[in-house]
DNA sequence: ATAATATATCGTAATATTGCAATATATTAA
DNA sequence: TTAATATATTGCAATATTACGATATATTAT
């Protein structure tokens, strides 16, 4: 087919395949960190800061708007940008309960 | 061009992407969290466990593998798969990171 | 009103991903 | 050796992603 099967998995299981999806990039990583290092938000900054056309960034930055990963919010002539710690809690959750319960032992 | 501009980030921004390409389907979410489930390794209980052919599982554990997500050894007639703990600890730290280092107030 | 600035959208070419049937390979069982 | 079992590989069709030029929209400055 060529499409993912979405309605066999669970809503959880495709939550978290959407959000890597949205990680699935490493533009998309570089700007996560670059609005990290910046703290407060930013908006045309990410375009002289990374080595892509404006807009290349403008879609990056609407999936990951899209999948919740960052929030932007209406400032004058420009668009300001930040993290969304909530929907990234949902990862750093899903990761600490990997490491927390599996059993390096029972491994083959 | 539709290919990723790779060499022009990081190698930590590459992994980190393709890391989260691993992930980024929900098939290998469901992969994943039976692994963590049983525990111990398994192989083709997987294809029963899932409402995928046998081939397309095949593929998602080679993706899984290639990432150093999954782990297999030969054993006997079958192939013991199970998480390593190693690289799902990159991405534990990466969250862990953000979550402790975002500042909820600078925000726009 | 017009120009300048900032960002988004459209259209498109190149490439990657998803899923599977058919088939190959490799180990164990008879 | 032959059959059965387990997994991987190949080839392919359907679809998705990546990046960007051209262009649209929308706000601020003159």
């Amino acid at each position: 087919m060529g499409i993912t099967k979405t309605a066999f998995f669970t809503s959880n299981q495709n939550q978290l395949a959407n959000l890597a999806k949205a990680l699935a990039n490493p533009a998309r990583i570089a700007i996560i960190e670059y609005l990290l290092k910046v703290d407060s938000c930013i908006c045309g900054d990410i375009v002289t800061e990374l080595p892509l056309a404006q807009p290349t960034i403008s879609q990056h930055l609407k999936e990951l708007k899209n999948a919740g990963i960052i929030q932007g919010s209406i400032e004058g002539n420009s668009i300001c940008y930040c993290l969304n710690t909530d929907t990234l809690q949902i990862l750093q959750s899903f990761f600490s309960k990997i490491i927390t319960k599996v059993n390096k032992n029972k491994c083959c």
